[in-house]
DNA sequence: CTGAAAGCGCTTACAG
DNA sequence: CTGAAAGCGCTTACAG
């Protein structure tokens, strides 16, 4: 049987209660006995019994982390993986758990949320990704269930915290880094309009173009689903684009290969730049440049805001950005007039 | 404050003990009262409080999945998280939860595994890979912890359930299938000898040889660590490859660049074959024969034997063999004789 | 600054 | 087949 508070209240000479004190570094017990208690912690290893806890303080030290709904393709997407990494490294350090949800339809996800929190298994959810009318964040709102999001939430927006980079702005970005490079006819692959990080950088570079006095070729821009004839048809537009902004690396990588198999040469033809500069961004061939979006540190702001507010409900709605920043590869090349 | 069995108890007019029973649906109640009582608790929306569960049962309902020593490298590694995904399956299914466990050395983890057992956090733990002399499953091991591996582990081998692919047959089946192909000379990238995984797939490569009548080229042999030179001098070699098996997906993508700026183009000048399939494998370009070893199944096989040992301490130890094959597509190509 | 006691919401011998 | 009661290991008013 595992060492318990009675254990250490024996050998210390203590009640109970005055254990559960120090175990809390409450204020009200003296530094004398808090050491001589801490002794037999140490003495006889003790760690608190954490469902005990749970039950008496109604906290479960647990963060539940919302997935999208899935299929292959998104779980293998190390976005995921690694915005877990930053989430984990928090919780690591404040001695939380993590429960990760997962489902493969919105219902099931939302079942699966709804007895979670009935059976008061977390604190609160980290919602992992963004999208419109999203019952999930539905539910969340409406039963005041303490969550933040990554990305930038569609539903609720001023009352709740997130963590998100300014992808309007690295939309923006992306565009002028082409231009200066000499660019002109820019166009955007993986414009997957239903998730608000794709909708907020096509909107950035729509804005960029615009405000460079061109006009926005509406079917210059695709989504992130193409066969080689939509590719091949748009480099029979006139004019062709001579640089592509992608959606994400991973859109980046199929893109890559469809230029190749239709035989368009990269960088040389064709300029691309893409989001996210995950860890495949270094493999490719050439490496692509990319935006990099901080993942890990998303994923730790987004834990720890949330932990602030499930420590002090009365915590204020948090709106954070997390920088990005151009790493430059070899990708884009700079065309001459 | 939320539905307990009281409520329930009153309302259905038996017992809290009968109440109990009904939620862990006991043989002994009768089925007009199961029926009574259902009936309420599906009326209150009620859900069994978690925490007090686990006091007063002293089981969690959690497993504890740990990672390796995580640098950004392994982390974006989609291999986790697809098994991640298995184990997911499989507790979302049973109610359990999962706390994963990362840390940036063993020592961390250890400590981290550590409290989480003395806290009772966790029924068990899954341990996603192995390697040689991990203290971590020492420590498993001598406190009589239920745990399984994914992966063959190297300690304790017959008495521990482990969830692996036959990575012995592997990569012997990778060998003849170039071999078939015409090919005579056939290196190895990737080699990591201290994971075991990469070990066996070695073995396997050595063994198909030996068994052809062809002596191994301990020059053909390299780890996941090279340079463009490294790869230049093995090309240099006489006779030089004409086939190299990778060690795995992402090893693939790095050698494919090194090859591709030292002007080896594959398949043409050099076949590629790999492990793991994953999705990357069918974006590269060309896209990477690769051996699928279905890793969503070793995680959800892992989740299950540990789920079944920990609701039956007597279960037998498992050893399980996850199927492999090989999906071809167009990284290898036929040499005439 | 410290202790005795009630309570968190379950489970499980024990008794009938 | 069902119930009364003790207990799981903590926390937290309340009292002093």
């Amino acid at each position: 049987m595992a060492v318990t508070i009675k254990d250490i209240a024996k050998r210390a000479n203590v009640a109970t209660s005055t254990v559960s004190r120090v175990i809390q570094d409450s204020p009200k017990i003296s530094e004398a006995t808090k050491a001589r208690v801490r002794r037999e912690m140490k003495a006889l290893g003790y760690e608190p019994n954490y469902s005990a806890q749970s039950l008496a303080n109604r906290m479960t030290q647990s963060l539940g982390i919302i997935m999208p709904e899935a299929d292959v393709a998104i779980f293998q997407n190390p976005f995921f993986l690694e915005s877990i990494r930053g989430i984990s490294d928090l919780t690591n350090e404040k001695n939380y758990t993590m429960a990760l949800v997962t489902g493969k339809t919105d219902e099931e996800l939302l079942s699966r949320v709804k007895t979670m929190r009935r059976a008061n298994r977390v604190d609160g959810f980290i919602v992992l990704y963004s999208k419109p009318d999203d019952p999930i964040v539905d539910f969340l709102h409406n039963e005041k269930i303490a969550y933040t999001v990554i990305g930038k939430p569609q539903q609720y927006v001023s009352e709740t915290t997130h963590v998100d980079n300014d992808n309007y702005q690295a939309g923006k970005d992306v565009v002028c880094y082409l231009m200066e490079l000499g660019h002109k006819h820019i166009a955007y692959v993986g414009a997957d309009l239903e998730r608000t990080v794709h909708k907020e950088r096509v909107r950035g570079y729509r804005q960029a173009l615009e405000e460079a006095g061109m006009t926005v070729n509406p079917h210059y821009i695709f989504g992130s689903e193409f066969t080689d004839d939509d590719i091949s048809e748009l480099f029979r537009l006139q004019p062709p684009p001579t640089a592509i902004v992608v959606g994400d690396d991973m859109i980046a990588m199929s893109l890559q290969r469809a230029l190749h198999r239709i035989g368009i040469r990269m960088p040389e033809a064709c300029s691309l730049i893409s989001f996210n500069n995950l860890i495949l961004a270094d493999m490719m061939n050439p490496p692509l440049t990319s935006v990099d979006i901080d993942i890990f540190k998303l994923g730790y702001q987004a834990a720890k805001s949330l932990i602030e507010k499930i420590q002090d409900p009365e915590e204020v709605t948090k709106h954070i950005i997390i920088p990005h920043r151009i790493v430059e590869r070899a990708s884009c090349s700079r065309i001459e007039e």
